[in-house]
DNA sequence: CATGAATGAGGTTTCATTCAT
DNA sequence: TATGAATGAAACCTCATTCAT
């Protein structure tokens, strides 16, 4: 599926342990300067290699935001993973306090690849704007799960869940975009207590009105 | 205070004109390819003008890209200044769904310029990026105003104030950043009615817990 | 029906001069060097411009390659032209021997690009092979012409008259080609001699076997 | 005479048999995609060992080419050599059709080393350039030899012998360099049997002019 | 005021060659 | 012997900026 990256190694695993290290320090660079500023003697000074030896791990620049998103990708999948799933033995509510707190730490340890993707998105070639993409669709579909759940329980009471779902990504990705402003007065536990409070008065079923 | 833009030309009514049109056909380049991927020569092509006769105008690319924050700067304000000032004829819940049917309309007119700044922040001096700043602070610091007013009035109850403005702004620029996502499902007005009373929710006092 | 080349300039003259210019120079270094080894500082070099100034009246280096190859062409053309026409007033023996002449004095201005074509036919472009192509084509269309006008006039009796053609072909392109060689022992106009006297012996009709 | 090459075997007989095989494989790559386009990976490839290896029996790609060159002129004195050298059993005529079949068959199955001869010439180093001159003054020499050995019997009557043997091999050669264009209406054989009975015509004694 | 041709620093990418394993 | 990862010089190409007209 994903498009095969060029690499002039046969030994599978070290082009999958040099890639990711790649990965990683150019996922710094790129969220620091930004993807075009970001020159590729940058990045192979980050890795502590020579341009020559990034060019034997991979095929292009473009090779290496790639790289970023897909990992970025796959620790955005773990994080949705850890959502709970068991709701025999908690509410609904707990079950989304629970997942709020998950979003918002992952996008915490995240936040340089999703500011990564929200700034340099239009960069991307469609293969990796898909993968993008639907990260943020898992990602809803998930918390649209817990949702619904909460509906059926009684414990919810949502005008349109789809635009709920939206608000709580978009509130934990500011997280990560806005942290220069938000961490002047949060500290992230405390900040994923608030939120998730706000949250759950705003579709919680036991309101008057 | 603003930083001084070198221009070739006296007549300050003729460069004020020109660099307004400066600004807006580079801001629609500038979200579109991105800033680094805009070329001078685009930009000078879409004003209808030779690359010299912009740079007469203005003294470097980055300029431009001043011209478009502090246009976008002035336009904001425009925004902020048009929420409800009388609430001794509006109710505080009134003024702020007003005030939010504003912003989200401001954020639909400069999508192009919110999205950029957005996604360029870091590549702006620091004079300009105290300006996206500003920006920020002065809705927030409006948002801030509406929603103490519903508090003394009783018809809020909010734990946080400063996050409840927080949310209502990011959830506002959502419509801006995230228009590619919101659009397939939503008009605005329906949109504006909906997040209205989704804060609305959360934040209004007559709520049982 | 040619592939546009990108130019930044809207001046079609200067434009036109300028690629001229180019061809000019980069086919003396093409044939020199070759066309990987011929660097493009080098062509701009040799140009008198920067390499910039390069890029302004050309897209790439391939580009360049089949601005030589289409000059080449349209003098090529312009030799082919200077065949006689008339046969009223001359014999076709003596046509031949005009067209044989016009052939290797093509081949000594064109020595050049001759050469290249030779050596770069692989390198070049599916578009720019079949221009180069055409000029064989042509040029064998023309032989092949004057020497049916022979055999109808019962002048010359061939067996193959396209295999005829091929070979007062190579034997000219040979003086470009292989010039290095020729030239050590022959003058031009001398070999023209001989050569039309080499080929007229091998397909005249009053020959006894 | 031959500059040596580096290596760093001692055993002579494994590092003749594996400059043999990368002589024929670089010979195949350098004729498809010409010298400078062909990698060291690529030749290395196609030999079926490592780049390393490759530079464990060759001091640098350009002796590589050397390789290519020298086996060219072993086979091709090869050809020479299977000329008729008996005059006594056959005339100068049949000596000289022979002698043209050879040729031929050996371009045919050199195609690949004399196309690259005549693309690659300049690149090669003085020394190696003597080598493919050598190639051809022999080739020219032997041809010589036949048509004044036919010249004393009265068979050939010419005016120019060299000329004459010059003629019999660019033709001989052009099967090789433009095949692509030659096959399409030629079988080897019979091409042979034309282009033999084409310069007989040229040459033959018994002509009433 | 207006232009656009000219520039060159700096970006991405390739590849012959070496050397530790 | 055999390997292939590592390298960096040098290639092609872009584009912000200037300046003569």
């Amino acid at each position: 599926m994903k498009k095969a990256i060029r690499t002039y190694s046969n030994d599978q695993q070290l082009v999958a342990n040099r890639r990711e290290h790649i990965a990683r320090c150019a996922a710094r660079l790129f969220m620091k300067r930004g993807y075009k500023q970001t020159t590729v003697r940058e990045i192979a000074d980050a890795c502590g290699m020579g341009t020559g030896t990034l060019y034997y791990y991979v095929g292009s620049k473009e090779d290496i935001l790639h790289l970023v998103i897909d990992s970025a990708s796959v620790a955005a999948n773990e994080v949705l993973n850890s959502f709970p799933r068991d709701f025999h033995t908690i509410s609904a509510t707990e079950a989304l306090r629970q997942a709020i707190a998950s979003l918002y730490k992952g996008m915490d340890d995240l936040q340089d690849v999703c500011m990564l993707i929200y700034r340099e998105t239009e960069h991307l070639s469609p293969a990796a704007q898909q993968t993008a993409f639907d990260i943020e669709i898992n990602a809803l579909a998930a918390i649209e799960q817990l949702l619904n759940r909460g509906c059926e329980t009684g414990e919810f009471r949502i005008d349109d869940v789809k635009l709920a779902a939206h608000n709580i990504m978009v509130l934990a990705e500011a997280w990560a975009v806005k942290r220069w402003f938000l961490r002047r007065h949060h500290k992230l536990e405390e900040h994923i207590e608030k939120q998730a409070e706000f949250m759950l008065r705003a579709i919680s079923a036991n309101t008057k009105a």
